[in-house]
DNA sequence: AGCTTAATAT
DNA sequence: AATATTAAGC
């Protein structure tokens, strides 16, 4: 037995990276953009700064842009004139809008209802912290397009996976092209489609669980970490191969889930237009509706049960 | 001020 | 390709 350990133990220290190797890995995960971004810190922030993160994949060769002029970096020094004197313009990680967090969305302007259903009021209804009020009217924006596009094409032709378009969708592969593969994800609500019908906006309370919290729950920090982490891949867009899914375990063929944090609680006491509950938390209930059977497509709020 | 849309940028 | 950003009109 000793033998086996140590040369598993040799093997293993043999296969150590080396410094070199390690620190530009490390750095480029986390540092630069999330240590600027953490500028919005919490005062009563723990004692612990964000420890590097076991990193899970390979990053993306250091950030250094030819072109663009990094104002960071090292305080202002001399009179650059940076304009250091704006909080620092800080430039988030890309929002990665995984199937779990355009289900979150979808149920959102349900609940709202086509017509309040604009970008502030569903970013709060929402209630995902680190998202942005752009963030979601990009997302919106995109969101109709596809929603009109879809009106359409009611004819599936061969049906299958027509069956609803919007609904089970990915029945059978990925089929046509042109149908988003995000938001094909999540069923879309009758009404969405048809505009003229409908006159009573069902309100289904939202479904406010709480779940999905691992461990390390904080603050925006973490989610904006988390976001950051779930983006990464993309940021070596520019540089290499994008492929932005494989991680978390996650089946190669469609939904996983993402490190995007639900807002613990959200201090938001708006007033004036009714707003609705602050939904705590949510639980990502993880739809089996994209394998062969593709069925499920009332997970909303139409028979009042869901 | 915030929304919508189109165009454009990364 | 997916998001972000900007411009313009409302």
């Amino acid at each position: 037995m000793r033998e086996e350990e140590s040369n598993w133990f040799s093997r293993w220290e043999e296969e150590l990276p080396s410094p070199e190797e390690l620190m530009p890995l490390s750095q480029t995960l986390i540092t630069p953009d999330l240590a600027l971004a953490f500028d919005i810190r919490n005062p009563n922030s723990p004692q612990a700064p964000p420890p590097p993160l076991p990193t899970p994949q390979v990053a993306p060769p250091p950030p250094s842009q030819p072109n663009s002029a990094p104002e960071f970096d090292s305080g202002d020094l001399g009179s650059g004139a940076a304009g250091d004197e704006p909080a620092r313009t800080l430039k988030r990680p890309r929002l990665v809008w995984t199937p779990q967090l355009h289900k979150r969305f979808v149920d959102a302007v349900a609940h709202l209802g086509i017509k309040n259903a604009v970008p502030k009021t569903i970013m709060q209804l929402m209630s995902v912290d680190g998202l942005t009020r752009e963030n979601v009217a990009s997302h919106l924006q995109k969101y109709r397009l596809y929603l009109k596009r879809m009106q359409g094409l009611s004819a599936g032709g061969g049906g299958g996976g027509g069956g609803g378009g919007a609904g089970g969708g990915a029945g059978l592969a990925a089929a046509d092209p042109a149908t988003d593969h995000l938001f094909a994800s999540s069923p879309v609500p009758p009404h969405f489609l048809h505009p003229g019908r409908a006159s009573s906006e069902h309100f289904l309370p939202f479904v406010p669980v709480a779940a999905l919290q691992q461990h390390h729950h904080h603050h925006q920090q973490m989610a904006v970490a988390a976001a950051a982490v779930a983006a990464h891949p993309q940021l070596q867009t520019q540089y290499h191969h994008h492929r932005q899914v494989g991680h978390f375990g996650s089946p190669p063929n469609g939904q996983f889930e993402h490190p995007f944090l639900p807002r613990q609680s959200q201090p938001v006491h708006r007033m004036g237009a009714p707003v609705h509950s602050p939904v705590p938390a949510y639980v990502e209930d993880l739809e089996s509706a994209t394998a062969t059977g593709g069925r499920r497509v009332l997970t909303l709020f139409p028979t009042g049960d869901d």
